[in-house]
DNA sequence: ATTAGCACTCATATTTACTGAGTGCTAATC
DNA sequence: GATTAGCACTCAGTAAATATGAGTGCTAAT
C-alpha cells in the first residue's frame, strides 16, 4: 500500500514526466512547492515505487519515468474521469452544430476538434451502415445496357453501384422489379438484404423469368458488397511534434499503422464497447502503438448509437485532459441534434 | 557542345548516382567496363562538366552528383520516352482489368499498380465530376421532412445530399419539382447545375408556389456544394525506403504536404495538359518537393479524357523506368474497356 | 590528347577526456 | 524511527583531438 507521501510523488513523477518527457530527478521534485522534503527522503521513496514497478530509470544516473504500471494506477486512482463542464460542452457543441447536419461531416468535424483540443492524432468510425434499414431501392438506367443500383437508408446513408446487362434492358420490366424490390423489402438491415433478396426471388415466378432473376442476380450481388464503415482520421501531423517520435525507428511504424485504412477499421470495430476506455502502451497489444496510448470511447449522435471514436497519443500522454476532452467530445454529440 | 566522350561521363554518373545514392569519383567511372580512360582524363571532363552546371559536388573531396541542370539533360537528351512493350501493356491491363468495370476502382488499382512497379509515391485524380453531365435527379424521402437529394450522372457518378424541410413535404409538390428538374436539366453539366435550376426557377410559377421555391432552394444549394475530384494515393510508404528521406527534416515536409488532399487536387489540376511530362526538383516550384521530381501525365479511360495520374520520387529517381511504366499504364487504361 | 604522380581537402570515424545530473548508502540529526 | 546531510559512484552526452581515406586539381611526362 502506498503512503501519502509515496502517492504524491508518483503523481508529480507523472505529471512532470508528461510535460517534460524528460526522466525526473529527486532533487528537482524536492524543489516543487507541493513537496517540501529533501531529495534524499524522495529518494528513498523513490526507491520502494521503483520495487513496486510503478516506475524506472532508462539508466543508473538518470532520473526516473512512469513505468506502464505506473500509468495504470495514475490513470485508476489519480484521474477523475466524467467531469463535464456545461459551458465548455455546449460551446464544443456550437462548433459541432456550425458544421452539418450532414452525418459524416459532423463526425470528420468532431475527430478533427478533438485532436485540436488535445494536439493528439484522432481516429472515428461513422456508423456501420449495416445496421441501417433500407429505405429505398433504385435502379437508374445510364444508357441501354447500364444502370445505377441506389440504395437510400432511414440515416439517409447512400450506397451506389454501376452494373452492366447483358442485354438491353426492358423498362417496363426493371420499374416493376423496382416496385417489387421496394414493397418486399422496405425496412430491411442492409446487412440481410443480399439474403433477403435471393429469398424473395425464389418465391416469385414472373413473365419474362430469365431477364429478371438475372437482373436479381446482379442487384444481389450488388448489394452484397460489404462497404466499410466510414473512417476520419484527424491531427495526424501531431504526432510529428511528440518529443518521442523524432525518430525514424519510432515514427515510421506508426505512420504505416495509421494509414492501413482496413486495419484501423478492424482494430476499431474490436475495441471493448465502453464509454471511456483506456489502454497503455504494450495493453492495447499492437506492435506500431507500443508506445502509445489510446483513449477510445464509443459515442452517440442524436440518441442513436453511432461509432467509436479514439484518441492517440504517446504512453507520456496527458491521460487527465484527454479523457477530459473525449468527455465533452463524445457529450456534446449525443446532445447534437441531426435536424436543424 | 557535349564530346561522346563527355556524354558518356554524364550518363554514366546520373545512372550510378540513381543507383547508389552516392556521389561518384573518377576512379569508380573508370573502372566501368564502358569507360576505358584513365581517371584522369575522367576527372577533366568532369571539370567540364561542372563547368557548364550539369554536376556539381557536395564538398571539395566529394565524388560528383548530377545537378538539376543535369537530370534536365538526361531527361531531355538521354531517356527514350514512350517505347510501349505490346506484352508488357497488355499484362498490365489484365491486372487492371481484373478489379473492376466502376472507373473509380480501376484509377485505384492503377495507382497502386504504378507505384508496385517504380517503388515511389503515386496519386492519381479521378474525372471532375463538374464536366459530367446530369442523368437523373431524385428525391427520396426518408421521414416527413427529411430526403435525400441525389444526383446520377451519365458516367454513373453519384452525388448525394440530405436536405431538411421547415415543414412537411407534400408528396405530389416533390413529384412535380423532380419532374420538372429531370425534364429541364437532363444532360445539364454539373458544374452549371446550380446556376440553371435558378434560371429555370425563375421562369415559372406554380400552384404551391412558395414551398416550391423552398424546396428548390434547398436543392439548390445542395448541388452547388463543389465535391472535390476522387484523389487516391499509391504506395505512400515507398518514401521511407528513400535514402534521402531519413531524416525528419527532408521526411516531414513531404509526408505533410501528401496527406493534405485539397491542396495535393489542386496542383494535380494546375499541371499542364500533357501525355507525359517531368517536372524536377525546385522546377515545381513547390518547397515539400525540393528534393522530388514528379512524372505527370493525363490518361483516357475507355477513350474518354479523364484525370491526371503524377508519380513522386526522389530528383534522384529512376526516370527512365518511371517514365517507361507511367507510358505503359496509361496505355493500358486507355485501353481498357469499362463494360465486360 | 592522355595519363601518372602528388600535394591538398574535407567529411567521417575513433579515441579520449570532461561534465553534470542523477543515484544509493551511511551516519548524523530531529 | 523517520528524516536529512554528505559523499562516493555511475553513466549519457558533449567536445576536442586525432586518424582515415575517398576524392580532387594541377603539373609534368608519355
Amino acid at each position: 500500500m502506498l503512503t501519502e507521501r509515496q502517492l504524491l510523488i508518483l503523481r508529480a513523477i507523472i505529471d512532470d514526466y508528461i510535460q517534460t518527457a524528460q526522466p525526473v530527478g529527486s532533487r528537482t521534485l524536492s524543489k516543487r512547492d507541493d513537496l517540501s522534503f529533501s531529495s534524499a527522503t524522495i529518494r528513498n521513496d523513490m526507491a520502494d515505487l521503483e520495487d513496486l514497478g510503478l516506475i524506472e530509470k532508462p539508466h543508473t544516473s538518470a532520473g526516473r519515468i512512469p513505468s506502464e504500471i505506473g500509468y495504470r494506477y495514475y490513470v485508476d486512482h489519480l484521474v477523475e474521469t466524467k467531469i463535464i463542464d456545461e459551458r465548455e460542452t455546449y460551446h464544443l457543441g456550437e462548433r459541432l452544430r456550425a458544421s452539418a447536419q450532414e452525418s459524416e461531416v459532423l463526425i470528420r468535424q468532431a475527430a478533427d476538434l478533438l485532436s485540436d483540443l488535445t494536439n493528439y492524432t484522432t481516429v472515428a468510425l461513422g456508423p456501420n451502415s449495416q445496421m441501417n434499414r433500407l429505405a429505398r431501392i433504385d435502379l437508374m438506367p445510364l444508357d441501354e445496357r447500364r444502370g445505377v443500383v441506389l440504395i437510400v437508408t432511414d440515416q439517409g446513408h447512400v450506397e451506389h453501384r454501376t452494373v452492366v446487362f447483358e442485354s438491353p434492358m426492358a423498362p417496363d420490366l426493371v420499374e416493376q422489379t423496382i416496385r417489387f424490390l421496394n414493397d418486399r423489402l422496405k425496412g430491411t438491415p442492409l446487412g440481410q438484404l443480399k439474403f433477403r433478396i435471393g429469398e424473395e426471388v425464389s418465391n416469385l415466378r414472373l413473365a419474362h423469368q430469365e431477364q429478371f432473376e438475372f437482373m436479381m442476380q446482379l442487384i444481389q450481388s450488388t448489394v452484397g458488397v460489404q462497404h466499410p464503415a466510414s473512417l476520419y482520421l484527424g491531427g495526424k501531423k501531431n504526432i510529428f511534434n511528440q518529443p518521442e517520435f523524432q525518430t525514424l525507428d519510432t515514427l515510421r511504424p506508426f505512420l504505416e499503422w495509421i494509414d492501413e485504412q482496413e486495419r484501423l477499421t478492424d482494430w476499431l470495430e474490436s475495441l471493448p464497447n465502453r464509454e471511456i476506455y483506456v489502454s497503455i502502451g504494450s495493453e492495447n497489444g499492437i506492435v506500431a502503438l507500443q508506445n502509445c496510448s489510446v483513449i477510445t470511447s464509443d459515442y452517440t449522435l442524436d440518441g442513436q448509437t453511432f461509432g467509436t471514436i479514439a484518441m492517440i497519443g504517446p504512453t507520456r500522454m496527458d491521460y487527465r485532459h484527454g479523457v477530459q476532452m473525449m468527455g465533452q467530445i463524445i457529450e456534446a454529440l449525443r446532445r447534437t441534434k441531426l435536424e436543424e
